[in-house]
RNA sequence: CGCGGGAUGGAGCAGCCAGGUAGCUCGUCAGGCUCAUAACCUGAAGGUCGUAGGUUCAAAUCCUACUCCCGCAA
């Protein structure tokens, strides 16, 4: 089949890859545009776009996707099927109405739970046991269509954002083949979301991170995982200031005054949380580096009864 | 020029403001105690105090520039 590809966002590199190594005709992506990243905010292509001019496929990055640029770029590939995964701006209807076959976007949850930006972290972080890739038609309504088919994978114990992230990524190519099989020939189905399961997410910020010393212990050591690498977790100390804990972390069933120090044993801090405790072992103090906190604990001594996070009495 | 913190033996920190002997908690090594130990005791090794200049009788400390690391914001 004749192919566009949009996104940009690194989950979907290995289904990009698949389409370029498929029978398929890969005609062309569309990325959001190069964006200034990090501290000294060095223009950054997406690493979809090297991976396109590499292949020698034709890469456009408009700034609005619904630009009339953009429409007449896309009539002029003339795709059988739009692939979406990752890309990051609503798709307006006339350019759905494009693709003679499908428009199709492969999210990483199990539709309908999930919908929006941050669904792999949501995840895990409400307990979830599963998770997957959805292959969905494309509408106006985000993540709102109709679904195709979904891939299952398991959520393993302590499995980090990061991690997960990095599995579905694998786990979309598979997801998408098996849709466009049956987009070809003719067969797939349309089953509709179930509205009474729907869950929406959306963007995660760096504020997002904020751990709550009165929520319970296992409940701060989802959030940790499925936080890690972003937006990252921190506590609010009790002197002020910030310490951003890490993975791995584990719950203990002690308890006692919210963001007390319960024991400090191994080289880890028990810390008390509404309910439980969690034991921190990677932790960075602001303007500092990542330490363990047997590192930490040699510097800046802490004692067991101490207050050390903010507690929280919301 | 977005705002801010930091660089001191192998690790994490103090010392800097009010210049004058390199300190703390660990780790390492050796010895001791012990049935034994990651525990305890004793001792030792290990540092051009990020780099380059400047001020001074004297700079980790004050001044200037630079490099690198990090937090926030984007």
């Amino acid at each position: 089949m004749r192919l566009v590809f949009l996104g940009t966002g690194d989950i979907a590199l290995p289904s990009f890859q698949a389409l370029l190594d498929s029978e398929h005709e890969l005609v062309g992506l569309i990325s959001q545009p190069d964006k200034p990243v990090g501290r000294k905010q060095v223009l950054t292509p997406p690493k979809i776009k090297t991976l396109a001019q590499k292949a020698g496929v034709e890469v456009w990055q408009p700034e609005r996707v619904g630009s009339a640029e953009t429409l007449e770029c896309l009539a002029r590939w003339n795709a059988e099927v739009i692939v979406v995964m990752a890309y990051g701006q609503i798709l307006p209807q006339a350019l759905l109405d494009l693709p003679s076959l499908a428009c199709i976007n492969l999210h990483a949850s199990l539709l309908p739970k999930y919908r929006g930006a941050a669904c792999i972290q949501a995840a895990i972080k409400e307990g979830e046991t599963h998770t997957g890739i959805t292959v969905i038609h494309v509408v106006k309504k985000l993540d709102a269509g109709e679904i195709i088919c979904a891939h299952e994978i398991e959520i393993l114990p302590g499995e980090t954002g990061g991690a997960l992230h990095d599995r579905l990524a694998e786990l979309a190519p598979l997801a998408m083949n098996d849709a466009l099989e049956m987009l070809e020939a003719g067969t797939a189905p349309r089953v509709s979301q179930d509205l009474e399961q729907v869950t929406y997410i959306g963007k995660l910020l760096r504020k997002d991170g904020e751990l709550d010393f009165s929520q319970s212990a296992s409940a701060l050591a989802r959030q940790v995982c499925a936080y890690d690498p972003w937006p990252g977790t921190y506590a609010v100390l009790n002197s002020g200031g910030r310490l951003k804990i890490f993975p791995p972390v584990e719950v203990d069933e002690r308890g006692g005054t919210q963001g007390q120090i319960l024991a400090i044993e191994e080289g880890r801090i028990l810390v008390a949380g509404g309910e439980g405790s969690l034991w921190i072992e990677g932790l960075q103090p602001e303007g500092s580096r990542r330490l363990l906190a047997r590192d930490y604990l040699n510097g800046a001594p802490l004692a067991v009864g101490e207050q050390w996070f903010l507690a929280r009495n919301t």
